[in-house]
DNA sequence: GCCCACATACTTGCATACAAGTATTCGGAG
DNA sequence: CTCCGAATACTTGTATGCAAGTATGTGGGC
């Protein structure tokens, strides 16, 4: 029958609107805990979020339950919700998740790209340089991830980068913590001017080595966070 | 403060638990679904879940939104819930990550697997083989999932499977609906043989290769499922 | 016979009310 | 002063009620 299929059409189109309060929920929430606004290992209250953010309880759970997929808190019944700590195999964890998935993608992305896909990820690299001469942290954050996602989505696969994220969350806040130091910034966007070039010749295996490489930088400041947090960190 | 030490010690003891009801329903709803018991299209009624499994709507709702996440279902407001079609990109996304995933998983697995660790993944094969002789494909199903997930856990990062797991949702159902056919389980039988040999002789490079392939295989059943059931799949 | 308009019955999203259970605190006894 | 117990004020989990919006079926007009 033509309704089915025009049904499904209608579908697939509005599905990708999502619902608006939910949403809106899980990504303010996120925010305020990877960037540390909720401190790891603070109580959260259901009802005084609601309160907060304008909404009931219902959107504010349904957040909740995600971030708990996300490993970002902890929900006890009966008890409380908790902002968790950070954690050592968590870290780890997501550390293995993105080299192997952002590893896989840049290698497909290196074989792929053509040269108005590489001005473009050039163009990021420069907003990233001006961002570090402002010093303005969150925008250099946000053109951070703004490259990594743009060699997912060359890849074609672009979900990789979602799933890195979603895995991500302790060890972002570790990225978060450590680009207030200004030599990291520095390293950083170095590291990135080289997996960059690797792409631009087309090299795969060089293009992923760059990349795991560069992840690992972003492990090596943990030490050093954990000497200035140590309350943010578990056991 | 010693309390707030104590606090912590008590919060990830008691997180493990989880709820009861919202991670049951989770469970009996994605299985439905993979196992193609919900038909893909298939129109879903909160109401009616509620009733046939005996909760109310709360528990219902969070575990749709979970398999939103997992791409498995959408919701669209206003309008209705719908198994989501098999989706070839959604197939293709899925592979990718688990080619990632566990192929980097399995790599390390192959480093550090010890006489006992290799044991018991023989005797996982050893099951698959008993089951295939009963051709009982539930399972066979079973101790698939078993052997990968056991390599995962072997590389320290168990995450990798969880993973993998959450967004191989379509490409399950491609797994389920291809163990139909014997000649599919017989070769990956033998498949996991290989695997299994190049992890025992400590060689990561060829126990990845192996395992590659041997995932491209479920891909390889793709053309012949879409023959079989072309109103599974998506436009 | 065909087509358009309206009412109806459904859907999900959100808000609220109730139930079960825990930590804390206040009061009294020793 | 110390210690023990019960009441209280919270927490999350679940159930239910209400609002907004869409598809459908029915009845009337042409």
């Amino acid at each position: 029958m033509a309704t089915s299929r025009d049904m499904r059409i209608s579908i697939s189109e509005r599905a990708a609107g999502g619902a608006r309060a939910r949403g809106r929920v899980y990504t303010v929430l996120r925010d305020a805990i990877v960037s540390t606004e909720f401190h790891p290992g603070q109580r959260l209250s259901e009802s005084e979020l609601a309160e907060r953010l304008g909404v009931s309880r219902t959107p504010i759970r349904e957040a909740l339950v995600r971030l708990r997929d996300d490993r970002l808190v902890e929900i006890v019944p009966q008890l409380g919700t908790y902002v968790s700590r950070i954690s050592r195999q968590a870290i780890d964890d997501a550390q293995f998740i993105r080299e192997a998935l952002e590893g896989a993608a840049v290698r497909v992305a290196a074989t792929r790209a053509r040269p108005e896909d590489i001005a473009a990820l050039d163009a990021i690299i420069a907003r990233q340089r001006e961002a570090f001469r402002d010093s303005d942290i969150d925008r250099f954050y946000f053109f951070d991830d703004e490259l990594h996602r743009s060699l997912c989505d060359l890849s074609g696969h672009g979900v990789a980068w979602s799933l890195s994220q979603r895995a991500s969350g302790h060890l972002n806040r570790i990225r978060r913590l450590s680009m207030t130091l200004p030599a990291y910034i520095d390293e950083m966007i170095e590291e990135h001017a080289v997996v960059l070039d690797a792409v631009r010749r087309h090299e795969p295996e060089e293009a992923e080595h760059a990349l795991r490489e560069h992840l690992k930088m972003v492990v090596s400041a943990v030490p050093d966070i954990e000497r200035s947090h140590p309350d943010y960190f578990e056991s």
